[in-house]
DNA sequence: TTGATAAATGTTATCTTATAACAATTGTTA
DNA sequence: TAACAATTGTTATAAGATAACATTTATCAA
């Protein structure tokens, strides 16, 4: 059977890169990042686009893994934990982190229409919202800031455009 | 049957106020404020915290009316493209807009434990994330700002502190 | 090495949120 | 009043997420 997208194990540099990285910060942290944790990272990673956790279950299954949803939400679960991936809350879908390394509140560019994702870590952003919670005497415990659009390409802007 | 919350037609001078306004909107825009949807923006503005979809369903049923999923739904989206409420995508639940006459994009603070969502329209958030938009050559259509936390009340931050 | 314990995964069932498809009703207009 | 469009009712189902318990695997002390 073959994939429609690229979820195999490719081994792009940047997936290989996120997933050793994953493995020194559990190793560093002490927690275990077990074969099926590792799996759904990469399969995270592999894919262009974020991911739903049933797509994720899919993926697995075609491995010849078995499985239920709770085998999929238990490893998004440690991986949320691990701050190795983020959750996008508008499309209730996962992308893997950029920065594991360091906590950071994010904020998403989605593109609409090819479900690219980018990452930004603007600590303006981040200041402004404590701000305006600090006024109001609120405590900030998490912010989720995702932004839709259509991405350059999606737009098709001309290569030269500045 | 009892209410647990005051989803009744208790008609706070806000609630009224909201309902008022809605009227006029939608009278202006030539859209059709349908008894459905109004008693659903009621239901959502009786509210203390945000609702669900199926909770409003389980008041409508309380009123003795007929009613399914879609029922909801409809009057729900409805109401999102008159502006008249939000979505929050972090909860799943919706909230009434405290500024339907005008187009704006908000922020929202929600309290984790009581649920009680306060509305911001900080020009300068959303400025800031067209900026990292436009840096990118991102199209912004849409913006979801949501911070969860605790407010001053769950916090139990005292009466005279500044 | 073995037994005890904790952690992780498998499995079944169920819950919550949301939508597709089509029928019936209501409102609007010619 | 007939024709048409908009709204609502109705049934069924898709999609996302979790509860509860069984089984397996890893860890560690004896
Ligand atoms: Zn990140
Ligand atoms: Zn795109
Ligand atoms: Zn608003
Ligand atoms: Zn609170």
């Amino acid at each position: 059977m073959i994939q429609p997208l690229d979820l195999c194990r490719s081994q792009l540099p940047n997936v290989r890169q996120a997933l050793e990285q994953a493995e020194v910060l559990c190793q560093q942290r002490g927690t275990r990042l077990t074969d099926l944790r590792r799996r759904v990272l990469e399969i995270i990673w592999n894919s262009p686009a974020p991911l739903g956790a049933y797509a994720i279950l899919d993926v697995l299954r075609n491995d010849g893994r078995q499985g239920a949803p709770p085998t999929v939400y238990r490893a998004l679960d440690f991986l949320l934990e691990q701050g190795l991936i983020h959750r996008l809350a508008t499309l209730n879908m996962f992308t893997g982190c950029r920065r594991p390394d360091c906590c950071h509140s994010s904020q998403f560019l989605i593109c609409r229409d090819c479900g690219q994702v980018e990452e930004l870590s603007n600590p303006a952003v981040d200041e402004l919202l404590r701000d305006e919670a600090a006024t109001r005497q609120f405590e900030v415990l998490a912010q989720m800031v995702e932004v839709l659009g259509r991405c350059p390409n999606c737009r098709g802007v001309a290569f030269h455009a500045r």
